[in-house]
DNA sequence: CCGTTTATTGCCAACATTGGCAGGAAGCGC
DNA sequence: GCGCTTCCTGCCAATGTTGGCAATAAACGG
């Protein structure tokens, strides 16, 4: 199990929300689903579960599941949403525009960046899920042509 | 203005792209918005030029003019995505989840942090748009630390 | 346990965005 | 200019996501 089913409860009754059945279901798909879930998958497979359950509860449990840090999402720009459960260390994603693959680099990257925009605009970021895009190292091995004419 | 009439017009020759009436009328709508333009907004002001303009047809042009390199797309996260006449230097923004002020800040912020990932990962960093979640200066004076003016 | 309070749910409609399709127009060679 | 080819447009349907609303159930005090 990915997750422990005490700490989400706690978390969430300390943030004042309360515990339901189905945020439980929910938040199982999540961790079922081991590294990003999109919402699709999110939802047929807690739906497995509980076939009444319904697409807005899904949507709104995860958002609240971001809110209060137990889940985060990313938007790899496909059209959809993707999930994945809040590890103790933010990471965030590499994503192909060629190829599509991903792959997740390590916070402290981000870190020395971040320190700067704050020291610059007293801004401190927040953000722990970032996508980036861009192109894999084997994209641009075999890619000697210009990105507008690979495009299409 | 802020946009060359011809400059636009060779960028598409030259991609391959056909120059259109409503593809002026669009490009048109987004410099008149200034800075960052909700795609209602370019929708809107293009259909007072073309009130036969289809929704379609403006979500097609943007992605294409994004493609090309004229305009810059960035998702704040409220839902809509906002549109932009590319600069010859790009930027980013950092949002405030608390008060939702936006600021712009300097592509070499980020050029040290790109520099990183390509050493690390051999993966080239393509965002020039990124959207950067936080707090603000101002923000984070009223709520990290609740002074004694503080609320209640 | 039982009732009260209020967050949450399921249903439905709305909105943002994308894709298919047939008619229309841009670009090009004549 | 004229016609051909191919891309583009407008219309429509589908998908992803959000919000309103009445019924339901979690949390809490008695």
């Amino acid at each position: 199990m990915t997750h422990d089913t005490l700490l989400w409860e706690n978390v969430l009754r300390r943030a004042g929300h309360r515990v339901t059945r189905q945020r439980g279901v929910i938040i199982d798909a999540v961790c079922a689903g081991g590294g990003h879930v999109p919402l699709g998958e999110v939802y047929a497979r807690a739906r497995r579960q509980d076939p009444t359950l319904d697409r807005s509860t899904v949507y709104r449990a995860l958002r609240m599941f971001t809110e209060v840090d137990l889940v985060v999402a990313a938007d790899t720009g496909d059209g959809e949403t993707y999930y994945e459960i809040k590890r103790p260390q933010s990471h965030h994603h590499l994503v192909c525009r060629r190829c599509g693959c991903e792959q997740e680099i390590d916070d402290s990257l981000l870190q020395a960046m971040f320190a700067q925009v704050s020291r610059q605009h007293g801004f401190t970021v927040a953000t722990d899920h970032l996508v980036l895009f861009g192109q894999c190292a084997a994209c641009q091995g075999e890619s000697t042509m210009p990105r507008s004419a690979a495009a299409h």
